[in-house]
DNA sequence: CCCATTTACATACCATCGGTATGCGGAGAG
DNA sequence: CTCTCCGCATACCGATGGTATGTAAATGGG
């Protein structure tokens, strides 16, 4: 095996065994020496790939889930021709994706701003999640479809109302909630329109 | 000194020393030690307060401060006199609340979380701040004002969105970043409407 | 083909942290 | 005045995140 191979590999096994301890636990109740023992590597190897230690493990881990979860929004959007259509579907396409793993939730919404700070979060939740939902507003903004508005604050309140929503999800057993939440959520944003 | 006045005394002490340094850099970097030192007593009384540890000890933290946010939400809310201006005060009254005191947010909405588990948190939140949001709601809900509908998805979609809000109200300089944000809020709260 | 060098990791170690067990002085009850 | 118990201090422990150093193998120029 090439160098390169052995590098991406190492880095990918961390990765993966980090973000499913950490799914499961909790970033703070997860120690190095259960993540390389796990790995099958040391902490040498650890320190190696990631020179911020912990912190910058769980960055790399946080990436992966933020990719992941976008994709899934981006691909349900794609999905619907209609501007309105795709912001309806992009939300709950976010929603589903976040309540089906638990370990994203945690990973996502609890630890992530913890760990990283609020502000980081939010730098790196701009570039996948939330991305989706700013360009989907802004496009309906030109359109014309809904009122013309900065989209910051609109991005900042529906992002946080649907994180929240996410992690009452989790808790709530009943099937019906998510379309408890998306109705009244869709009705929010009808009130955009012009 | 009674013996009464000085545990209250040393126990206040604590919490407020805490719940200063917690504000200031966040939970997981400060340590016992420090805050030990800075409120004049040893680890000894700290555990004999807190039986739990660090997290019991923020758990009291976080509902003083909790306290303090619901206060200023239901003073807001009592100065008015019609219940929807009642609601729209309460928001705007935790909007101001969480962005006056840094210290609020980071340990309100990005720790809290994080340290308790996300469940935790909740129930404390319901016990303050969103509790006079669902009040609210339901108030609204019975007099008719607004469509008849669960009110715990909504209580969670607009909690989060302030909380979101608030902390990205913490980030954005301009003094009119509030009203730029209050304002698609109420429209949206417009939409629930009967 | 060979040697110098870098790379990818292992090992050993350290400082600090949260947490606990025990000791003690002084307030309060009788 | 004495005994008791409460409030707190002291001393200590295991575990954790982090670092400094060692090492074998891959790489690339001559």
């Amino acid at each position: 095996m090439t160098r390169a191979q052995q590098r991406e590999r190492t880095r990918a096994v961390l990765v993966e065994v980090s973000r499913q301890l950490f799914a499961t636990r909790g970033y703070a109740a997860v120690g190095l020496a259960e993540i390389v023992r796990t790995a099958g590597v040391t902490k040498g190897a650890l320190y190696h790939h990631f020179e911020g230690g912990k912190a910058d493990l769980f960055r790399a881990v946080l990436a992966q889930v933020q990719a992941d979860v976008g994709r899934a929004v981006a691909a349900a959007a794609d999905a619907e021709a209609d501007p309105w259509d795709q912001l309806v579907a992009g939300c709950r396409a976010f929603l589903t994706a976040s309540t089906a793993d638990p370990g994203v939730r945690r990973i996502m919404l609890v630890d992530g701003p913890a760990v990283l700070g609020w502000s980081e979060w939010r730098a790196m939740d701009e570039a996948t999640s939330a991305r989706h939902l700013a360009e989907a507003l802004t496009g309906l903004v030109e359109t014309g479809v809904i009122a013309p508005q900065p989209v910051e604050p609109l991005v900042r309140l529906l992002s946080g109302a649907m994180n929240e929503a996410a992690l009452w999800l989790a808790e709530t057993a009943a099937p019906s909630a998510l379309d408890a939440v998306l109705a009244p959520l869709v009705r929010m944003l009808g009130a955009l329109r012009a």
